[in-house]
DNA sequence: CCGCCTTTGAAGATA
DNA sequence: TATCTTCAAAGGCGG
């Protein structure tokens, strides 16, 4: 479990993250004929640690070595913490040009799921026209330039834009000016506080400035920040109890992380310092999703529920207690930005499928973009910490109905993760077929290059389609290794092609064990080897 | 209409 | 400490 206040420099499980490809040994184990291949591959990273290393022009101390092996990948506070070292050094984080690419934000869904009354900043709107130049427009060229590669971005650690789709998502935050990416801490930052412990800390010259400098006993009345947005499906993404909180703060304390941070996911009214009316109009943090009441449970210090409360009080209180969701990750963060992406690219409207091949990309992405995904995502879970101090993930255990899945108790060595079950749902498939070389052949998604799947265009990685490893070994990864204007992605293939290439028909597997069948998300052009047929 | 599916990651729970 | 479980988003689909 992550540090919260490791005092070593980061913050709130910042250490915790950069390990995306954990899961990446004990795939490569059991495809053990895929050894020789796994050589390559870590040829092919190592590879990718010089390059990424000559690139860097900069002479700057670890970060230099962003790009590193999975290995040195892992160890992302020693990363982060530089980052933000050198975010607060140099003021210049979010203003110099080769930075432009590294925004926080999540752009994508700032219209529909921030944006209720599509009220917005100047340099919000701004920022939506630039969000999502969308699906493949071809001629973005200022976005292009926006991203340019050049040494200089990678001599700043900053993962630089690099995208197949012209633009990074991630992109549009070069627009923002400088005003909305003010560097550097703010001076008028009090002592974070230590949402587990409630006890204020001084801040770690590595870590983040707080954003929302709460004590313990204000967080919880405390307007969320973000409290402006409000998803486009009406169920916001944190949300603020009704009647909305008190904003003590008149200018917002927030660090240039955090102020994107917000600005994207949270919202735009975030920008404006006249946030404290927002506020007032209740609307709903983002993280909230049933607004019933505007209590929140207390965070520490001067909320009535200290006091003793009989159970029935408690329960009722519990029952209005707005439903607080979980920060998201740096995988949900990504996916919410790429889904519409891959949506338009493929035919595919079913999210299982969206979501593999997400997740392949995921796979697929340099460590530089991954970075910005899990540096975002801290930030979240730094900024819902904040906002919510006592909630914890355990309040949500139960809260959805979540379907049992059930095990696989004949299968010993799939005893780990519930995720990696996930991760290779062919086995389950591949019970009921009984061959390893069905197994292979169970590809949710293949041939198809625009609907990338990295491990896919290679036969000897369709057993495992989602591992780092596989993405490396991609026709993808080597580009990234040598430019990160590689396109891992492949969304230089033209929709209509993309379209034909991608399509996915549900596919009923018979299972040998107690689940009888179950359905599939399978690529159409895979279906026959699927079948057999 | 509810839950499943599917992905990764974070965090809580359990052994 | 290691492993397992739950939930976060999303939207089509099935019962």
């Amino acid at each position: 479990m992550p540090q919260l206040n490791s005092g070593g420099g980061d913050d709130l499980g910042a250490n915790d993250e950069m390990i995306p490809f954990k899961d990446e040994g004990e795939q490569e184990e059991k495809a053990s004929e895929r050894v020789s291949a796994e050589r390559d591959l870590d040829d092919v990273k190592s590879s990718l640690v010089n390059e990424s290393e000559n690139n860097s022009s900069s002479s700057d101390s670890e970060a230099e070595r962003r790009p590193l092996p999975r290995e040195s990948f892992e160890k992302p506070r020693d990363y982060l913490a530089e980052a933000v070292r050198r975010q607060q050094q140099e003021a210049g984080f979010f203003k110099g040009p080769h930075y432009a690419g590294y925004p926080f934000l999540m752009i994508p869904d700032l219209s529909g799921h921030y944006l209720p009354n599509g009220a917005l900043s100047p340099g919000a709107r701004t920022y939506l026209q630039m969000k999502w130049p969308l699906l493949d427009v071809p001629s973005s060229a200022g976005l292009k330039d926006a991203r340019s590669p050049s040494p200089a971005h990678l001599s700043n650690k900053v993962p630089v834009v690099q995208h197949s789709h012209h633009m990074h998502p991630l992109t549009p935050l070069i627009t923002y000016s400088n005003e909305h990416f003010s560097p550097g801490t703010p001076p008028h930052l009090s002592p974070e506080i230590d949402p587990k412990t409630g006890i204020p800390r001084p801040p770690h010259p590595s870590e983040l400035s707080p954003c929302y400098p709460l004590s313990p006993g204000a967080v919880g009345q405390i307007p969320h920040p973000l409290g402006w947005l409000m998803p486009q499906q009406g169920q916001p993404m944190y949300s603020i109890p009704p009647g909305g909180f008190r904003y003590p703060y008149p200018t917002l304390a927030m660090n240039a992380s955090m102020s994107s941070l917000v600005s994207s996911r949270f919202s735009p009214h975030m920008v404006p310092p006249h946030h404290h009316g927002l506020h007032t109009s209740g609307i709903p943090h983002p993280a909230i999703v049933s607004p019933v009441v505007k209590q929140e449970h207390s965070p520490g210090g001067m909320s009535p529920s200290m006091n003793s409360k009989s159970p029935i009080t408690v329960k009722k209180e519990e029952e209005k207690k707005p439903h607080v969701k979980k920060p998201l990750n740096a995988f949900m963060l990504y996916m919410k930005e790429m889904r519409a992406k891959v949506v338009a690219e493929c035919t595919l409207k079913e999210s299982a499928a969206i979501n593999q091949i997400l997740g392949r990309r995921w796979h697929s992405l340099s460590r530089e973009e991954q970075a910005k995904y899990y540096e975002l995502a801290r930030k979240e879970r730094q900024l819902h910490s904040q906002l919510y101090p006592t909630w914890s993930a355990r309040d949500n255990y139960g809260k959805k109905k979540k379907r049992k899945r059930e095990k696989q108790p004949q299968q010993p060595h799939q005893h780990q993760h519930q995720h990696q079950h996930q991760h290779q749902p062919m086995h389950e498939a591949e019970k009921s077929l009984g061959s390893q070389n069905k197994k292979q052949c169970i590809q949710y998604f293949s041939s198809d290059k625009s609907c990338d799947s990295p491990a896919s265009s290679h036969g000897s990685m369709l057993d495992s389609p989602a591992t780092p490893s596989t993405a490396l070994a991609s026709p993808a990864a080597p580009a990234a290794t040598h430019s990160e204007q590689a396109q891992p992605l492949s969304l230089t293939t033209k929709p209509e092609a993309r379209a034909q290439m991608c399509e996915f028909v549900r596919v009923t597997i018979w299972r040998g064990d107690h689940s009888g069948c179950k359905t599939r998300m399978v690529d159409k052009s895979s279906t026959g080897t699927f079948l057999g047929m």
